[in-house]
DNA sequence: GTCGTAAGTAACTATTTAGTTATTTCAGAC
DNA sequence: GTCTGAAATAACTAAATAGTTACTTACGAC
């Protein structure tokens, strides 16, 4: 009758269990996005997050504490990607009307890639933003990047292909707010509209839409 | 000893509950419509809005069956008010310029007078939309809206003051897009831009930035 | 090897919360 | 007057849920 020999207890044919702290955390922060993106922070359940990430339940408030520090840290990884990819933006080297597009592009693209964006910055706003205490990181991008908007605006200005006058924070606001209104309301203005908002071509056209507005307001 | 006449039920000397259904069901709904609109559907309590409508929980399920249908009735009377006041807007009479305008300031003002309803429509956002059962009332108006914001336009075309080619569908969703996602997000926005974005002069300044833009697309 | 620490588990608990039960009482129809 | 159904109340319950306790086990430093 030979003995397990890799562990004490008899009878237990389970295979040791392996370790892994930074996959852990990675996985429980994976799931928290996926859950309170899809339902809110009151909505999310903390024991759906846990069985998501495949871990045990105590794992997640050894590594954040409780539910609410680990909405925080699912927002602060996001308004960390936005820092990043905000900051990696080249404005300057192209001609304005091209740097133009591309900032549209850009912002377009985000909200279109990281939908979880949208219903996470949604729910941080039902709560006044309460999370967001203003990171180094944030502090870091906020004024450059105003400034490089601004800076791009008047290259245009000096060119002659944009009027002057033009708020730089203004217009970044605009452009997000007509691709996020437009995803984050799909539902209810599908219906209203009687189409489907997030098919392909309407999107498409969406954003050709947005292009012509900003490329309309700032026109000289 | 006098006894009381209007109770069977000596040694009590509460007044006789006065019965009122249609002021109890009118002030459940204000006290969901405060609550969901502040804590989204899955963060209000039901006790909570039992307690601020000041009436027995019993009959908040006596009224609206339960939280989710409660939440229901309080949409419905959203759309209907958005239907009400969309259907009394006279787009017609004046000239195409200032009927425009008189579209921007109608959907500015709305959500200005109106805050809870960008709150309640994230929620129901959240949820997919599944509460907006396409109504009589909504059905009757979305055609005829449309068709008033492109037979505007077209006039506008006419009279050579709007250029061609202009959606009315979309120039309504840009509109909105710009006037609530500025609500919507201000606090997010407010920290990221370093200013409050709530101010009186700031939010006049956004409905002038509205009309720029709306101007500056449609101009021939 | 062994030892301390962090990773991991299972089962538990104190509250909270949506929804009910059982009962009483008002108000209008006849 | 009295009868009946709707309005109203207080107290209750079953389930859900965030967070814990008490314990076991892998793994790297020495």
């Amino acid at each position: 009758m030979p003995m397990q020999t890799a562990s004490k207890k008899l009878a237990k044919k389970n295979p040791p269990v392996r370790r892994n702290p930074d996959a852990s955390r990675e996985r429980i922060l994976r799931a928290a996005t996926d859950i309170f993106a899809a339902q809110g922070l009151d909505g999310a359940r903390v024991d759906e997050i846990a069985t998501r990430a495949g871990i045990n339940k105590r794992m997640l408030y050894h590594y954040f504490g409780n539910k609410d520090d680990l909405f925080a840290a699912v927002l602060d990884e996001l308004y960390e990607t936005i820092c990043t990819e905000s900051a990696a933006l080249d404005l300057v080297s192209g001609s304005p009307q091209s740097s133009l597009k591309k900032l549209v592009d850009f912002v377009v693209n985000f909200y279109l890639e990281n939908p979880h964006a949208i219903t996470l910055l949604n729910a941080e706003n039902l709560h006044k933003a309460r999370h967001l205490k203003i990171s180094e990181r944030i502090r870091a991008i906020q004024l450059p990047f105003e400034t490089m908007l601004n800076e791009l605006l008047m290259r245009g200005v000096s060119e002659g292909k944009f009027r002057d006058g033009v708020n730089g924070a203004r217009l970044y606001i605009s452009i997000v707010g007509l691709i996020y209104y437009y995803l984050s309301n799909g539902h209810s203005l599908s219906v209203f509209f009687d189409r489907d908002l997030f098919d392909r071509t309407e999107i498409a056209a969406w954003r050709t839409h947005i292009h012509e507005m900003v490329d309309r307001f700032v026109a000289a």
